[in-house]
DNA sequence: TTACGAAAAATATCAGATATTATTGATTAC
DNA sequence: GTAATCAATAATATCTGATATTTTTCGTAA
């Protein structure tokens, strides 16, 4: 997830704003608002304690996004899910991932390598825990996830490609919470290797591995039936 | 630029909001907001004449792609632009476009060829009328550029990448008007070989070119000094 | 010149009002 | 029974104005 990293010296003031965005956004990533759900605003101010005008500027931002989507004078609802527009995200994921990890693996230096260790220490870690059937700590896991791959192409060089990944990252990891599919033996098996082949710079295979992270993902979210 | 296209029967309703985001997102992408600009509420809402708490929606939606940043309680101001954002957004637009072109010149269909036919056509034609020396319709002849480029990959097969690539588009054509580049003669050229490129399906020859293409952009606009 | 603090300006947030647009439900026509 | 019609209701887009905070400005003192 996009979360702002918090200063050494002290955490940054959210506004109520920005508080209440972040929320929103959260539940519609995690899937606690369901694509296509009407979001009447009055009921919003009670749910998110902002008032209608800050919540009017929090969808707006959103639905630059594509995570909320406005119709005309017909309010806003929770962007809607389709087989076709994860496949077209799934794609356009890796289009992004592999180029930013080709570069990434070309120019990262010692700094970077820690980044993906730890990264990768961390996310191994709870992976292990999960194996045992704990799945208690599924949104911690997918920002693991997500801070994992963001490590990987952390030295690509491109702040505007790390961007334009992490909002379609976020967009991609919306499917899988929906489609609840935890597959955690295959995608921790895949992440030891990508990881692997980053500090071996191995950036032809790490990209092949990537695309069979990617596609698996899509093709068990789909197998699931929860999306149509 | 992403401009709605008005429905066969009867133009859409704008509404107050829809059309000042139109205006103001022009005016940055024009550059006739300048970049580092502070953008003050009642100033704008004596310019654009929409109050203050709808323009507020529509910075939101315009720092969301980024044409716009919010910093804090300090409000909003005009992005800012800098060599590195330029290149990085150039390589992106590459990134999009390269794959994007190659997805559609290999499905796309005689519909498709009518549109780049047609694109070009209206490209081509300001293009000789500007190498005569009118530049008076610099802001068309941008839109027709945009029309063109898109139309080549219209046949990608992808909402979710065209839509992508139309927001980094719209930033690497802010460059260039800030820049005022007009490099027509070269840019022309290159619009023919891309032109037939499509109808001879020759993805490889059009990549090349493509990258040629954005590539003399970047540097022409670095050459006008005019980017920090 | 730099540092400090009060005054002024601008912002984030809110509540409530109005006009317009959607949605709903009942009624009528077929 | 289904489709079309229209008034009642709900929800939205937009605006005004108010309050508490935060930035910025600027003069004064060190």
């Amino acid at each position: 997830m996009n979360e702002n990293v918090s200063q050494p010296s002290g955490e940054p003031i959210l506004t109520i704003g920005e508080n209440a965005y972040r929320r929103i956004r959260a539940d519609i990533v995690f899937g606690r608002l369901v694509p296509g759900q009407k979001l009447k605003l009055e009921r919003l101010r009670d749910t998110y304690g902002a008032s209608i005008s800050t919540l009017r500027e929090i969808l707006n931002r959103l639905s630059s996004e594509s995570l909320v989507v406005a119709e005309g004078q017909r309010g806003f609802e929770v962007a809607p899910v389709s087989v076709e527009n994860l496949r077209e995200i799934a794609a356009l994921r890796l289009l992004l991932e592999a180029h930013a990890l080709e570069q990434s693996f070309a120019a990262g230096d010692m700094e970077w390598e820690g980044r993906v260790v730890a990264a990768h220490h961390k996310l191994a870690t709870l992976e292990r825990r999960m194996r045992g059937g704990d799945h208690s700590d599924t949104e911690l896991w997918k920002r693991y996830d997500w801070e994992f791959h963001q490590a990987l192409i952390s030295a690509c060089g491109s702040t505007v490609l790390m961007e334009t990944h992490a909002g379609i990252f976020d967009k991609y990891l919306r499917y899988q919470m929906i489609a609840l599919s935890f597959r955690g033996d295959i995608a921790a098996e895949e992440h030891k290797i990508m990881h692997d082949c980053a500090l071996a710079r191995d950036a032809k295979r790490a990209r092949e591995v990537l695309i069979r992270h990617v596609e698996g993902g899509v093709e068990h979210a789909l197998a699931t039936g929860t999306i149509r």
